[in-house]
DNA sequence: CTGACATCCTGACGGC
DNA sequence: TGCCGTCAGGATGTCA
């Protein structure tokens, strides 16, 4: 599922291949719930527009656009599950559940293809996001969000109000690597165990964007290529395993209404 | 306002 | 082999 290191290694490979190309056409899919905006004004955004920028805001793609007479327009991907946006030449058979094709003017196509429809597609004057950005968030700052809070800590890395970008994987590959069990509640972390979980949270969306995300279930890059941050998830996915640095049996539980996989021996 | 929980959707996987 | 049930999960809406 893409969070966002797998959201910003999207972004920025749609962004080398397509920035500066005017959209020439646009289709949509008409199955509603994809789309937050009407169908119609996300065409008559887009149609006729120069694609500036492609980047990342939470685990948002922001495609801004120019249009003619210098107004700018914000196209907002998210991509849900299994969403995928993909460059392809337009020769190319679309694949089975596309919603959104953009034929651009240097003969490719920009696709949106989601087989399990949690993806959303709209159209902003602007765009910012929910909550804090995850990569530069300062330390006061970090802990603030967090004082008071009842709720666990895993759930509270989740609330994309707060924070935006993170997921169930880097929720529970950051909690392992700050030694923090995720059903602490947020509140009573102390400062420190905060700012050790910031610096590891950091530390893990970093690498893991010079991976290229992590594949699981089908995420993949804008040419359609996979990342290969899932070879490193100390928890994730790895439940009745034992853990790679004390050896104890990794538990499974539920935590915020998402699966949750910890160490026992580690996560206190 | 905060937090808990159901809901959407379909492919993958396990069991028989 | 093939069918069926279960599970996965981000955001949203509902409810206490």
């Amino acid at each position: 599922m893409p969070e966002l290191p797998e959201v910003e290694t999207v972004a920025n490979g749609v962004h080398e291949r397509v920035h500066g190309q005017r959209i020439e056409r646009v289709w949509t899919s008409g199955k509603p719930q994809t789309f937050k905006s009407p169908e119609e004004e996300i065409a008559e955004v887009l149609t006729g527009a120069r694609i500036e920028r492609v980047r990342r805001v939470g685990k948002t793609i922001v495609m801004s656009v120019a249009r003619g007479s210098g107004e700018t327009a914000e196209f907002l991907i998210h991509l849900g599950m299994t969403g995928r946006l993909l460059v392809s030449a337009a020769e190319v058979a679309l694949p089975p559940h596309t919603h959104a094709v953009l034929s651009l003017s240097g003969g490719n196509e920009v696709r949106f293809v989601d087989a399990r429809r949690f993806g959303r597609l709209s159209v902003a004057a602007a765009y910012d996001g929910p909550g804090a950005e995850p990569l530069t968030i300062g330390e006061d700052a970090f802990v603030a969000l967090f004082r008071g809070r009842k709720l666990a800590i895993k759930a509270a890395l989740l609330n994309q109000s707060l924070l935006h970008g993170v997921g169930n994987i880097y929720a529970d590959e950051s909690l392992f690597r700050a030694g923090i069990r995720p059903t602490r509640q947020a509140g009573r972390l102390t400062r420190a165990e905060l700012l050790r979980l910031r610096e590891r949270l950091v530390e893990v969306l970093r690498h893991a964007i010079k991976l290229g995300g992590s594949s699981v279930s089908d995420y993949v890059d804008a040419d359609g290529v996979r990342g290969f941050f899932q070879l490193e998830h100390k928890v994730y996915g790895r439940a009745g395993e034992n853990c790679h640095d004390c050896g104890k049996g990794l538990k499974k539980i539920v935590v915020g209404g998402r699966t949750t996989v910890y160490c026992p021996g580690c996560q206190r």
